[in-house]
DNA sequence: TGGGGCATTATGGGCGTCAACGGGAACAGG
DNA sequence: CCTGTTCCCGTTGACGCCCATAATGCCCCA
């Protein structure tokens, strides 16, 4: 398998390091990431980590804008400044610095979940919680199909 | 790795110099830049630093104006007399200028921000409220997709 | 089918290396 | 002569490399 499929949570250690879940680390090393980069989730408390292909599509974006423009400097900002290098250690650990910390109030434990060609770190409660909204949306998506009958 | 990518915040000593993140560091001798170029921006309190292909960019726009008009020239003072050189040191620092502190606000610490080919210097607590911003303009792009629709 | 042993993972900690940083001294220019 | 710059050194703290250990899962074989 070539994707970062499932989830799991690892605790963090005295020196702020953490176990990359050993399937994910699998996937990283058959897609042949050398180092991996996380960004910041524009409207989440979470990063996005992958290989640096993971800038692709935001930079193929961009070149659609006029550069001098306001959004382009947004979307660069987004993609290039607000992200992070993660280097694996060789026991397949990443510290967690402070930038990532103050994103996603990840202190003692740290959620891996894939998200296919990428996956993210949350703090597990908050996780938990953004888990819980997104059962809500879509409930209330089945309900907007015809009232009474089933949405299948 | 070839582009300016990630961030960092570094302190200004008592001689006024700060050290340049080794990884920038990295991909300036990578790049080939015999010295640093540094940019005033125009609407924001940052210096866009990079080789002198940075200018590139601006000359470029610069030569679809009008000539006669003041807006090339306005562009042409911004970019060619608008800015300065950094001499990295052989510990691979940098002195911040009057010249700068003026434009960005820095007094005690410098943050770095990759943005691709170039990269910026910011005073931390502005460029928190600049991310701020522009995070919260790019939620506006998302927004605009159409509702229902996974804006991913 | 159950048990023992091997492999792998998560986790903790010692230690060396290097980047960031502070400061002395040589040096240049006005 | 004074000021600011550049070179060079030492210190410190963070991080990467290495090893150890405990827990877990897996396989093979009796």
């Amino acid at each position: 398998m070539d994707r970062f499929l499932s989830n799991a949570v690892n605790r963090i250690d005295a020196k702020g390091r953490v176990s990359v879940p050993a399937h994910f680390r699998a996937v990283v090393q058959k897609r042949g990431y050398s180092e991996l980069y996380a960004l910041r989730c524009l409207d989440r408390p979470a990063m996005d980590v992958g290989g640096l292909d993971l800038l692709d599509r935001y930079e193929q974006r961009i070149a659609q804008e006029d550069p001098f423009l306001q959004t382009a400097d947004d979307m660069s900002f987004f993609c290039h400044g607000d992200g992070t290098f993660l280097k694996l250690d060789q026991d397949g650990r990443i510290t967690m610095s402070d930038f990532i910390r103050e994103h996603t109030g990840i202190s003692a434990e740290v959620a891996f979940v894939g998200r296919g060609n990428f996956f993210q770190i949350w703090e597990p409660g908050r996780l938990a919680t953004y888990g819980a909204e997104a059962r809500a949306r879509l409930l209330q998506l089945r309900q907007g199909t015809k009232p009474g009958e089933r949405p299948e």
